[in-house]
DNA sequence: AAATACCCTACTGTTTTTGTCAAGTATTAT
DNA sequence: ATAATACTTGACAAAAACAGTAGGGTATTT
């Protein structure tokens, strides 16, 4: 359960070879694509998204590439997931978009709200710079003391 | 992102309306159906599924119905969602089954794994009985200390 | 035997995912 | 200028996953 699409974990791997340039050297797809063996053609859906987000910038012709905008401690894997995948919500009553009418009476429905946020804390708190370094570590993420429904 | 599928979201669901009958009552499809407003065919499925795993236990004929098997403080979210779902595996290279060639190399596989653990580590921790009472709360989940790459 | 209630398998329409393809724009080097 | 490099964009399609229906069968009670 809770698979993660391609696009989110090629979007994170991408970014990965990113950083790796920076703040020097911009990374052409076609370096990302044979690094991370991923196609060239979704990489550049990919990379669009993020793009466009700001999280990376392009340039364009001979010797161009791609290049993060921000350096790579202040780039969360939550915030690459956000804009491949959209926010974190288990169920699509937790969609910023849907509302739904049994909110009120249903008995799940904090209990999926406090499990997102768990969630989205825990990768709020890595960085591209942890990814890199190779250290990453779960920090007592506490969501709340107690929920009373 | 990371979206539970309606049959792990029903089958908590189910699965609470059981629990209100427990000790005494056998509850009815019927009666979930409507108070949870889910399809009776829906449910059978999932019910049976639940019954296979020895979360549940099923009477027939008139007075029949669903019961737990043991208590509801026995009963994590984690056992009903994963006899639904699976166990948590936010990459196919992290499936049971499936491996995975770039495993050594991949710089995000251990990132995925230690949000699973998280993950499961929370959803272990409710159980029926708290859902019933309304209250969960997430207990400074730590999956490892630190985790070198 | 009639009524209740669970058991089981198959099937189907829809949505999401996972990409590919083709044509276009901007920049640099010669 | 012109060719080569590299990003940009939108349309499209196969495949998988999801969500749910349908229909017949079995066991138990009254
Ligand atoms: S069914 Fe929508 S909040 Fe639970
Ligand atoms: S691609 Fe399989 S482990 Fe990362």
């Amino acid at each position: 359960m809770l698979r993660l699409s391609t696009k989110g974990q090629y979007g994170v791997r991408a970014m990965y070879e990113i950083a790796r340039g920076y703040p020097e050297t911009p990374v052409t797809i076609k370096e990302i694509s044979e690094r991370q063996d991923v196609s060239v053609a979704y990489l550049e859906q990919i990379l669009n998204k993020l793009r466009k987000a700001g999280l990376i910038k392009s340039i364009k012709g001979p010797g161009g590439g791609y290049i993060l905008n921000r350096s790579a401690d202040k780039i969360s894997i939550a915030s690459i997931l956000n804009e491949l995948e959209g926010p974190v919500a288990l169920t699509s009553c937790l969609d910023p978009e849907g509302g739904c009418v049994r909110v009120d009476s249903c008995v799940t429905h904090l209990l999926w709200k406090a499990l997102g946020e768990q969630v989205e804390a825990f990768l709020k708190t890595i960085t591209l710079k942890n990814l890199m370094a190779g250290d990453f570590y779960s920090q007592e993420v506490k969501v709340k003391d107690k929920v009373k429904v």
